[in-house]
DNA sequence: GAGTGGTCTAGACCACACG
DNA sequence: GTGTGGTCTAGACCACTCT
């Protein structure tokens, strides 16, 4: 079973109902008491779901008025927290897919080893992922991740598959905390030719270090995304 | 009056002796239910005001084991909380500087009407400024604010003054929260002449909604960065 | 087993907007 | 005035870690 706590049940239910369209943009969803009736929980319970809600970025509070969706002009992948492309993007109404380029075990180079704390000549696998939003490449994401931690993933196919997933469904890992940096390169020949753009063109590049509950190294992620997926954040003073 | 809410207050004492390094990263605080009683009020209080922490990403709760102050990144920690550029790069232990280009009232153009939530034919202010970091420019911003919100703004120099902190003192506004958009574009022309890169070459473009705590939008900033300004992300699961 | 955070109940009063 | 979200109480039971 995954999850099962209420308030992650009417979480699904209002995210579902947005992504439908029947909770168009703009419009508002029914009210804190409505829903409580509806489930038949209390207020508290509700609000926990819709705090979720916020945190992702679909729906905004207004006081003395009401909950209203959020118009979302385009997929984007939120930054408030730590989750996965598949799961950001199905949150958001798309269908993510992916293609695998390569999933290979070899001696992780110089850089990956200082991300992922790792000693000289340790070995790790790399997976090279094509991400796609509805049939268009959106992100290419290239992943290390300690040999040890996973040891037979490089024989898995990990197309059209959530890694996170897998990662804790199958080898009982559970991501905590990550770092995350941003910044903008130019499309290279490969990127260029796997994300359908022109060579030069600008794409958001990020490196990402993921840790898990006892802040080791999990993964080390480079990420370049085409402009058509930005990123979406939330902040608060 | 400021924020009266009793969690307010239990969020900032918390927050405060972190910053005072009574409780160290890595180190566990209080439990919820110590915290509950020392401030006399319920558990859910206190969740409610450590849920906000975590938001800032100050701390991480572990089920079953306690509540942890998270390491503070050392470099750069630029995304999660509402800062200006001023206070993020001092911070950092730069030296920022900006020199303004433009400072102009005008008619409001259609996409900022939209963001700024204004009527048709209203009135902004138009400010635009090069940042620099140690001499070296790095950022171009333009800001839009309603031009009701800060009306003698115009007729002032917002050479090397912080726009927050100018927003705060002298016109009472206090900002709340902010919407992030980033992308990944190329230079034009004058993007590339006032950062002194390629045109063509790739920056970072972020679009930012501010708003202040009655959730009135207060400005509508337009920024791109070199790539040597990256945006630094702390996530949690 | 003791202590921690995770979830939830069944209410209450308040601040705010005007659906 | 009515309905909305904002805050809070005083409990309860559960899942988890081992401080």
């Amino acid at each position: 079973m995954a999850k099962s706590a209420l308030y992650h049940r009417i979480q699904g239910d209002i995210s579902a109902s947005i992504a439908s369209g029947e909770y168009a943009p703009g419009e508002r969803i029914p009210s804190e008491s409505a829903l409580a009736d509806r489930y038949g929980v209390t207020r508290m319970t509700v609000r926990q779901a819709i705090s979720g809600l916020i945190t992702k970025g679909l729906v905004t509070r207004k006081q003395g008025s009401g909950t209203y969706v959020l118009r979302t002009r385009q997929p984007a992948r939120a930054l408030n927290q730590l989750t996965g492309f598949t799961e950001d993007m199905t949150e958001q109404g798309y269908r993510p897919t992916s293609r695998q380029l390569s999933n290979t075990e070899e001696e992780a180079p110089e850089h990956v080893q200082e991300w992922l704390e790792l000693n000289n000549g340790a070995h790790v696998i790399r997976l090279e992922r094509v991400r796609f939003l509805d049939e268009t490449p959106t992100a290419l994401h290239l992943v290390w991740l300690p040999l040890w931690l996973a040891p037979d993933l490089v024989r898995r196919s990990m197309d059209n598959v959530s890694l996170y997933q897998t990662l804790e469904d199958e080898f009982g890992i559970r991501l905590s905390t990550a770092s995350q940096r941003i910044s903008a390169v130019r499309a290279s020949a490969h990127e260029a030719e796997v994300l359908k753009v022109e060579v030069g063109s600008p794409l958001l590049y990020t490196e990402k270090i993921t840790r898990d509950e006892n802040n080791q190294p999990v993964e080390f992620v480079q990420s370049w995304a085409t402009p058509e997926l930005p990123i979406w954040v939330e902040l608060q003073r």
